[in-house]
DNA sequence: AATTATGACAACCGCTTTTTC
DNA sequence: TGAAAAAGCGGTTGTCATAAT
């Protein structure tokens, strides 16, 4: 039997249904075995790969950890500013569509975003004792958060810029999320009348006295802000 | 120092869509 | 053209490290 340019023997593939598949984290030998049967065989099919391989996983198992992990395109450590601003961005346009917003953001996976959203984003919304998907947080984000997250951007760029002397240009990616934050087809416009954002304003005014400056690389909020916005949505 | 709570991320599950035969 | 298999996707859970008590 060949698959995919792959021959096996259809007893194996017996067999190792058989068998007990392994599950939980993976070894260092399985994730050896998997890459390096990929980088002879390439990757695809991914049943038959695990069998011939030898691996006692599931091909969806395999195929998880060839994509979220092992590839060497993946990148690995904390989300830059401007990938924060991008899935925002992103999110606020397609909702939940991980694998959208993944391939604007390339080296990250689906997972990781989704990841980042659920720990890092809801994690605000809860605090502010609001639902992720309401209008009173997305305009949160969308006024107050990603404008923030465009300051820091730039305050960042212009601050590279001084302290090297080899001046570079700001980047086209921070030209492009700036524009993100404000373009017309994005989500305030489709969500938020001018009408309806007066309090917002008025929000994003009171807490500008909150941003003063405190640096993190992911936290946009510390407490203060945090009772300061609970205030305003429980008015 | 020991225990508990929390956060971050890896992995799994169930369902849908796409591909193959 | 339809059935089966494979791939893809989003939601959820499990595990581990670290912070807090």
């Amino acid at each position: 039997m060949e698959v995919g340019g792959r021959v096996c023997d259809p007893k194996s593939e017996e067999e190792t249904t058989m068998m007990d598949l392994r599950r939980g984290p993976w070894t260092v030998e399985e994730d050896l075995t998997l890459v390096n049967y990929i980088d002879k065989h390439g990757e695809g099919r991914w049943n038959s790969l695990a069998r011939c391989a030898g691996l006692k996983r599931t091909g969806k198992s395999c195929r998880l950890r060839w994509l979220n992990y092992l590839r060497p395109d993946v990148r690995r450590g904390n989300i830059t500013l401007e990938e924060q601003l991008l899935i925002l961005e992103l999110h606020s346009r397609w909702g939940n569509q991980w694998s959208k917003i993944a391939q604007h953001l390339p080296g990250r996976t689906d997972n990781e975003i989704k990841n980042y959203w659920r720990t890092r984003v809801q994690k605000h919304a809860k605090q502010l004792k609001c639902d992720v998907n309401s209008k009173q947080f997305k305009d949160t984000m969308r006024y107050l958060w990603m404008p923030r997250l465009v300051e820091r951007i730039q305050a960042a760029a212009a601050a590279a810029n001084t302290s090297t002397a080899q001046m570079s240009p700001p980047t086209a990616a921070a030209d492009n999320l700036s524009a993100a934050a404000s373009s017309s087809d994005s989500f305030a416009a489709q969500v938020s009348p001018a009408s309806d954002l007066t309090d917002y304003y008025k929000l994003s005014e009171f807490n500008s006295q909150w941003f003063d400056g405190g640096d993190t690389t992911d936290n946009l909020w510390n407490s203060e802000d945090i009772w300061c916005l609970q205030q305003q949505f429980n008015m």
